[in-house]
DNA sequence: GACAGCATGTAATGAGTTACATGATTAA
DNA sequence: TTAATCATGTAACTCATTACATGCTGTC
């Protein structure tokens, strides 16, 4: 058991927690990831056809192949094992959050460019951000007109869902806002007095201003 | 040039971009990126060790060491090719924001653990994102006493900040209300009708609810 | 009977992490 | 003169990504 499995990362355990609802294929596994983990797990795809493999080899999941035409098809499903695992797991105090944004990395070098690149940035975080919401929109639509495939996860979906709505939600208001702030800025050098800054320091302090309106 | 340097990483151009301020030491970098960058980028240490000794062998900065007792000291400063390539960097789009959180795929998988363990995971989360308000307030509360190092970066600086306090706003608020709300539940499985999640989607839809007083 | 897109991977590569090591400086 | 902590890395390892390859299926 030394060689072919080190310990089992976030990214097993994922895939790991789908298999305790039910058997997947990868391909059904991959589908899931993406409606569900991938807001706040993302990974490529391709990792989700390796990860079932190190769970077959390490006793967590059980594979069974049918042949279809040439190609085979694997279902997985999870051992008593696996499921120990996952409970061991969730034992485990989880590591802290991580948000990468290469587009804030952008606007905090926005200085070294120019006024136009930096509203590009801008725009782009923002469109993103309304990307999200409406993939989100939709599926809580889907939800109300009674689609969801799971019944007995809704109380989970639904949380984890409106934590991912406000951050959206955040993100796309905070460009808008940014975006109407820098649109008077002659360039990306510092304009005007601090006075205006100073005061959007003091408004976060004062309350724990969340409404974007200044 | 095929060898050694491949491309350069956004953490390379993070890096680059500090030192289109001013020369730094590798100490002083990694300072000046835990206290900016790390919260839209966050990247362990050791990295920004050797980062810079890539920059120098590609050609994009330039190291001048001294020695202190037997060790040395290396004070980095970017080239004018570095300066060119940190502008060509900033014209091309850049990636989605990510958002990993460990925490939240426990959260989804919550019903393979026990309810004492699903309140402790979302108290973690709301004290992470509590933290990171101090941590900000901390700074703004620098600002506000005149302390601010780089005052030519204010603008910037305040806007970005703007973004990573609401984030760490709708996190704290998010997972109070979560708390809130799982409290009342009996255990991890499903709890009464469908009718509360419903709603909470609905409002959701309704308004783009961003404030959690449900 | 071909084309798009669904389904299922493999290979190569690399960015980043963890763990460790060690010198310099300061406070007790 | 210890101990703590500031300062500066190196080595090993691996998770994950990108790019590619190929079969199968429905439809025009």
């Amino acid at each position: 058991m030394s060689r072919s499995s080190r310990e089992l990362t976030t990214t097993s355990y994922a895939i790991l927690g789908l298999l305790a609802i039910q058997p997947w294929s990868t391909y059904e596994l991959a589908k899931q990831m993406r409606r569900n983990f991938h807001f706040f797990w993302p990974r490529a795809e391709s990792n989700l056809y390796a990860e079932p493999k190190r769970l077959v080899s390490g006793g967590w999941a059980e594979a069974q192949s049918r042949a279809v035409g040439e190609r085979q098809r694997t279902v997985y499903s999870i051992t008593p094992q696996g499921r120990r695992a996952l409970e061991q797991w969730l034992r485990e105090p989880a590591m802290p959050a991580r948000f990468e944004a290469d587009a804030i990395v952008k606007f905090a070098l926005a200085p070294n460019g120019t006024k136009e690149q930096m509203l590009a940035n801008l725009r782009r975080f923002r469109d993103d951000a309304e990307t999200r919401q409406k993939q989100l929109r939709a599926i809580f639509e889907e939800y109300l007109r009674d689609k969801d495939p799971f019944p007995e996860r809704l109380h989970i979906n639904v949380l984890a869902y409106r934590l991912l709505w406000g951050q959206a939600q955040t993100e796309s208001s905070w460009a808008s806002w940014a975006l109407a702030q820098t649109a008077r800025w002659p360039n990306t050098e510092r304009p005007q007095g601090r006075a205006n800054f100073m005061k959007i320091l003091r408004d976060m302090l004062d309350k724990g201003a969340n409404s974007h309106s200044g």
